[in-house]
DNA sequence: CTGAAAGCGCTTACAG
DNA sequence: CTGAAAGCGCTTACAG
């Protein structure tokens, strides 16, 4: 491919001149400008964003963390973080780990040797290495979506799940739900048990304890929408009817919810506005040479369809 | 970060010597190679990964184009992508398109200045000016999924659509449908018309026609199984039953057609299976300095589920 | 077996 | 207003 040297030698200047007017920087005559871009058209040259970072010591690119893209909550948070990205000029790295330990080293590995500006995190094991190593070399992150401040300096923006079981809780109690359970995530995943925890203590509140779904629960929370998706499913097939026989009740709010075969009640959360927001904070970081450091909440409301009700009897 | 010199001098050798172990190259005495080895492990130094690419001329990077991740065809295609990509240590970038002409010369812009390796395309628009920029430049394509051999330099895995909508009208046919519909897709994407015109010649092979789906069709097949679920919803708000009133068929067997909730029947197609090829295929081709020019083709079969049965009456 | 030197394609002060 | 020079962090022949 054509370098700068080329457009150089095609417009009889010299290379600082040619850099001069693709950054548009100083003041270069009309003239020699001109002959410079005819140059740069006619060659078809495009600069090397691979010396300008070596340079720059700055990749404007962002790595991403997403656990499983067949959760269309994560597949919306890694679009729209690729779409906030591309717009200020930033490539997105991709990493598709299922929050295992492993991939989650390698991912961070790569991200480490290719100098990403910054790491978006939609998710990571339990105990995971990966925020701190990054941090540990000054690349900023934030974890989008899920996390306590475990380290002061991680940017997190963060449903407010507590809340979001409060009113989840409110809404199968008014309809005369006593015997509840909860289905967790098979992902071994930081944060995983935040929501069953924040289910328990709402519970609690209301003198009720947690049972066991094959136990005669009326009513199950899952802890996201695909599991509770797959939770009809199940126990469908089992014979059981949803919502008449159980209740079920999803988190997140993921297009199918809304469709005419699922009509789930679940808690709306916009992934959209995470990926967004958390490029920002991530970019404004890395600009800044600092980490992101800050901790912001997104509160949650319910949504409710129809695969709740009463309890049968 | 820390650099070659910083283990260099940490270690009392030259850059070259430090190179040298790290690539794993030629003869470097073992004494020489454990002080080395100590020094990195102490500073912590992970290699920079642009500036060999620089000095490569390489960057061991791939970009996707998906038009749209919504799609859990192309969620797994990309994650395929993913996967067989980092295994072999290439990074993937991402550009999500939904075939808007604008956007995918964004992306193919920022594929060439970034210098990747080779790019998969799951999607693109008609007509659309990507795929010919890219190959100008000498960076190998391959489409996946999708794509008649318009230009000799590309590669393709394509799937046998004729052959799938044969068997659709086949087993449509058989159950006594005689009035059926096709739903498009929204996307003007290059290639999008196909399944609708296989379909059509397959219709005519049975003396049959399109009708629309408004005009007393009995069976609609839709071009993805993601519309297929779209126009279930739509049929059933309407008050229509499936597929006691209307049959559904759909394209792609995305996890959720096996639901309880949907049973779709539908055309496998193995999105993992075509990523990990779409890789090899523009990874040899890279390597090997050439465009990848190559045309494969994968049949899939029909998995008859509960969206079908007899015509009403 | 080890190191000095050139070069990948840019950007950035700094002369002129 | 324009260009020569140094340098970003590596790799790669090539001496020694």
């Amino acid at each position: 491919m054509s370098t700068l040297i080329d457009v150089a030698r095609r417009a009889g200047v010299s290379k600082s001149t040619v850099s001069n007017v693709i950054r548009g920087a100083s003041l270069v005559a009309e003239p020699t400008r001109l002959r410079v871009e005819r140059a740069i058209a006619d060659i078809g040259y495009h600069p090397n964003a691979i010396a300008r970072a070596l340079k720059a010591r700055a990749s404007s690119a962002l790595g991403i963390v997403v656990p499983d893209l067949a959760n269309p909550f994560y597949a919306e948070l890694a679009v729209s973080v690729e779409r906030a990205a591309s717009a200020i000029g930033f490539a997105v790295l991709t990493a598709h780990t299922e929050c295992a330990p492993k991939i989650e080293e390698e991912a961070g590995r790569a991200f480490i040797e290719r100098r990403v500006d910054g790491v978006v995190i939609a998710g990571v094991s339990l105990g995971s290495s990966l925020p701190g190593m990054l941090l540990d070399r000054d690349v900023p992150v934030v974890l989008a979506s899920f996390g306590e401040p475990a380290d002061k300096r991680l940017g997190v923006i963060d449903h407010d799940d507590a809340a979001a079981m409060e009113t989840i809780v409110d809404h199968l109690y008014g309809l005369g739900h006593r015997r509840v359970a909860f289905v967790s995530q098979h992902l071994r995943e930081y944060g995983g048990e935040r929501r069953r925890v924040g289910f328990m203590k709402a519970l609690a509140g209301r003198g009720l304890t947690l049972v066991d779904l094959e136990d005669g629960a009326t009513a199950v929370v899952a802890h996201n929408d695909m599991l509770a998706i797959a939770t009809i499913d199940r126990l469908e097939r089992r014979g059981l009817r949803v919502p008449q026989d159980v209740s079920v009740v999803g988190y997140d709010d993921v297009p199918l919810a809304a469709h005419s075969r699922v009509r789930l009640t679940t808690v709306h959360s916009d992934a959209v506005e995470m990926g967004r927001r958390a490029v920002e904070l991530v970019v404004a970081a890395a600009r800044g040479n600092r980490h992101v450091a800050l901790r912001e909440m997104q509160s949650n409301p319910l949504v409710v369809r129809s695969t709740t009700a009463r309890p049968p009897g």
